[in-house]
DNA sequence: TGTACATCAGTGAACGCGCGTTCACTGATGTAC
DNA sequence: TGTACATCAGTGAACGCGCGTTCACTGATGTAC
């Protein structure tokens, strides 16, 4: 998703003048055809491109001159696909979390002991983070930042939230547990695994497997209490 | 801290011809005489005017010229105090974990129960987050803002975490963990305040009773899977 | 205490720059016949 | 299939604005004698 070569060739337009004889199968086989596509590509170009800046930026510092220069068009052919920089930043916000609903769907293939699920879980948070680091950086950025994608962002984290306490429920040493202490465990482990990410995006290469451990030591911490367990 | 009115008075240069017969004593007994004070109440209305601005955008957004503006002085007297934007930044860092270690300290008066550790520590938590609001704010928000002042904050936190797994060693049930796995449990203890805190900024009036009480669940439930801990 | 000089926080004009946004345009793609 | 017209993604000039920074300055405060 992020390139890190930010001169990307230019995005939309007539492309410059492509081969009609020489036909190299790979580039011809995916030429853009309809207008339609066309549009598509450059408007993923711009979100690229605002992704890749976002690397060490918050989003509020982001420029829509920029932007549009790292996805190849002119600043003014922007407003062709968004109305606004805001605009930009929720379609970011709407991408990032179709990431982490496929990390939550990913997860929910469930082993039926503790520490299986506790081991697989930190695995896939693992790999969804090393494999769209930007997606997870951007979130775990502009929940706290302020402004309205702060809010879209706490809105999609505590959907995950109902969703995991919906899952816990299934477990046998919690059915018994009320809906509100369903939820404040499901919290509790949010935050185990968003601090786990944050980790993990700040790490220096090697450090992974020291993180996922203490990872996986902090939710058996957790779910060792589960059992004692009285509501008051 | 913060005042919510941004127009305030002139912050230095000379006082506008101070009343010379009617002395209003409260007014006359705090005139500030020597070159130095006024000095160091300019820097710390710079730094009043900014924390005031970060309410609701990440650091990385003020402009020197509002700031000085908010202080009430021209853009170029910035540069009588910080050398740069970023400078300031440092020491709002630094005033603000100031408050950090306050609490920290103040949270240290120990009652030897875990339920009395608890609630005390929540309680405070509470207390000092509803009195220093802008400071908690700032330290959440750039946190994960990325930037320099991120690196500022999460060396900070580190000693913060530091300082409590050696409290936590004084505790008998868990005099016999090893160094690494009590900076396991400082740290999960400190990702589930950081949560506190967050929620306590966002939350409406009226949900602080709520919110406290979800912290101090969350803690029990941690701690009461600390007497059946096996390192591995 | 009085005088002459040094210090320095704050001033205000000026600069070049990147910004968001407007506008009239171009020319390849799409469509109606 | 061929032609004439419509659509619309991308262009480029132009605008007014707030930005960080420079510079020479002012005048109250501080100090040496």
């Amino acid at each position: 998703m992020s390139s890190g070569a930010p001169p990307r060739p230019p995005a939309g337009g007539r492309p410059p003048a492509p081969p009609k004889d020489v036909r190299t199968l790979e580039l011809v086989s995916e030429e853009p055809v309809t207008r339609q596509e066309r549009k598509q590509r450059t408007r993923q170009a711009l979100l690229d491109a605002a992704l890749d800046m976002l690397a060490d930026r918050p989003f509020a510092t982001l420029s829509l001159r920029e932007v549009a220069k790292g996805a190849g068009i002119v600043p003014t052919a922007f407003y062709r696909h968004f109305a606004s920089m805001e605009e930009l930043g929720v379609a970011l916000v709407e991408e990032a979390t179709r990431t982490l609903r496929g990390m939550m769907r990913s997860a929910r293939t469930d082993p039926d002991t503790y520490q299986g699920m506790i081991s697989a879980s930190v695995v896939t948070v693992h790999r969804f983070v090393r494999a769209n680091e930007d997606h997870f950086r951007f979130l775990t950025r502009e929940r706290y930042g302020g402004g309205p994608l702060a809010k879209a962002i706490g809105v999609e984290l505590r959907l995950f939230s109902g969703d995991l306490a919906i899952d816990l429920a299934r477990f046998a040493p919690l059915r018994s547990w009320s809906t509100e202490d369903l939820h404040m465990l499901a919290d509790l482990i949010v935050s185990v695994m968003l601090a786990t990410i944050v980790e993990l995006l700040e790490a220096r290469p090697g450090e992974d497997e020291k993180i996922t451990g203490t990872a996986e030591k902090r939710l058996r911490l957790v779910l060792l209490g589960v059992p004692h367990w009285k509501s008051d």
